[in-house]
RNA sequence: GUGGCUGUAGUCAAGAGGUCAAGACACAGGAUUGUGGCUCCUGCACUCGGGGGUUCGAAUCCCCUCAGCCACCCCA
């Protein structure tokens, strides 16, 4: 217990980490490209933030959420999500004063309370995007874009992207209606849980995965039955959009996302190959949060994606991850005399630049040996009485082999010259 | 929240009621007293996730608990 990180979280040590850095590295990279700026917003926010902003009868708010009072007996949340915090900033700093569209960029964990699975823990991480205050259909399309346009950098292959548009309130609300009237005679038949989601949020029906509601459903109208004339106007740009720049996609009619607050234009990246929990992106327009969240009516659209199943993906595929670079050099003592000499070159060549390390243990140089060896140390400086008499050291280059002696004072030199 | 599988050293893992709990890798030390990568030798679990029970005796059987993995729900 005391020697366990609690469930579903993870440690990432050296070897691990510097995949992590890699994305991060990748991401940062992407996002300058595409003009987006990096928030950073706290770790937990008002428990309220997410009951406004992610929607009381999403399974997160329902039943996922790490929730806990503080000291002054306010309710406080881990952020489940990036977006309502993103909001919630974006309205406090007055953001939307600044030259519009705002683009902003977050990476960082989240924490939801489910059972652990392939693909799925209780603290994961997530790289977000945001574009508030622009309606126009490119931007659903530039951000599905950007999307497969980082898969791609990392190496990623045979991904789907489903594409579907909900609508805005209206034809949601007309849509809820028609759906009603489709399922109602049928009710007694849908599993039980879309029993509860009948008056709740009957959408949530359509991607059921239980067959028999699926088959109840197979004539059911579908979203896009019931858009009105600028929701399917803008559904239709931005598809074409896409297929201006030959981007493929899967218009899938069943998908609804999970959060109450996407309108319009909902997608989601799927990858075939790293078990049930597939999706490793997905994301929105969400054109009435910030005005739910208590700001000016403002257009919006994001995604996010699990850092966690991207590396799962990466690995099952065997994309590459940059090797760490070689290390420089070892220094070796032989006996006491030499310990000053080797703790003051070893300040010298790390001041210039160098990797460089040295044993701590007290180790025979045999051993000493064979940890640079274990270091990938590109030389081993060794230093002896004899040598250090004469004012010289012996290089050995161990890729080869071989060693020759140099004078002290132009160790750092010679090393620079030959690595 | 529900179900299935699993839990022996840092890692992989044999072991299926009764000598000191195999082995491999890793790690540490060494092989004519100052030199790595190959080879060889030596060392490394009073203990089998934790707790309780059955038994003369349990890593091996039972119960509880924790954790991991997988699936459902849902999502990244």
């Amino acid at each position: 217990m005391l020697t366990s990180a609690p469930r579903g979280t993870n440690d990432f040590l050296p070897g691990e980490v510097e995949k992590w850095q890699y994305l991060e590295k990748v991401i940062r990279e992407i996002c300058s490209q595409y003009g987006y700026g990096e928030i950073r917003t706290p770790i937990f926010e008002h428990t309220e933030l997410f009951h406004r902003g992610v929607g009381d009868t999403t399974d997160i708010v329902e039943k996922e959420m790490y929730t806990f009072e503080d000291r002054g007996e306010r309710s406080l949340t881990l952020r489940p999500e990036g977006t309502a915090s993103t909001v919630r900033a974006f309205i406090q700093h007055k953001v939307y004063a600044q030259p519009q569209p705002t683009k902003l960029f977050y990476i960082g964990p989240m924490f939801r309370y489910d059972r652990p699975q392939a693909g799925r823990y209780r603290q994961f991480h997530q790289f977000g995007i945001e574009v508030f205050g622009s309606n126009d259909p490119a931007v659903d399309a530039e951000v599905i874009v950007m999307a497969l346009d980082f898969y791609d950098r990392l190496g990623l292959t045979d991904l789907e992207v489903h594409i579907n548009s909900v609508g805005c309130p209206k034809c949601r609300l007309d849509h809820r209606k028609t759906l009603q009237e489709h399922l109602r005679p049928k009710m007694a038949e849908l599993c039980s849980l879309c029993q509860s989601r009948f008056e709740r949020n009957p959408m949530r029906v359509l991607d059921c995965k239980n067959p028999k509601c699926q088959e109840l459903t197979v004539e059911a109208p579908t979203t896009t039955k019931c858009l009105c004339p600028e929701c399917l106007e803008h559904f239709e740009a931005v598809k074409k959009y896409l297929d201006s720049i030959g981007i493929k996609y899967v218009v899938n009619e069943r998908l609804v996302r999970g959060l109450d607050y996407y309108t319009n234009t909902a997608f989601e990246i799927v990858a075939r190959d790293i078990g049930a929990q597939s999706s490793i992106g997905g994301g929105g327009r969400y054109n009435g949060l910030i005005e739910q969240c208590g700001g000016q009516p403002t257009p919006g659209i994001g995604w996010a994606m699990g850092l966690e199943r991207i590396l799962l993906t990466m690995e099952k595929q065997g994309c590459k991850f940059p090797e760490a670079p070689p290390f420089d050099v070892f220094v070796a003592t032989i006996g006491d005399v030499a310990k000053d000499a080797a703790f003051q070159l070893l300040a010298k060549l790390r001041k210039a630049g160098l990797a460089a390390e040295k044993d701590y243990l007290g180790r025979s140089l045999k051993a000493q040996m064979k940890y640079a060896d274990k270091f990938k140390a590109g030389f081993t400086v060794i230093i002896g009485e004899d040598e250090l008499n004469r004012g010289v050291v012996m290089v050995r280059n161990m890729a080869g082999g071989s060693q020759e002696e140099v004078a002290l004072d132009k160790v750092l030199e010679y090393l620079k010259e030959k690595r």
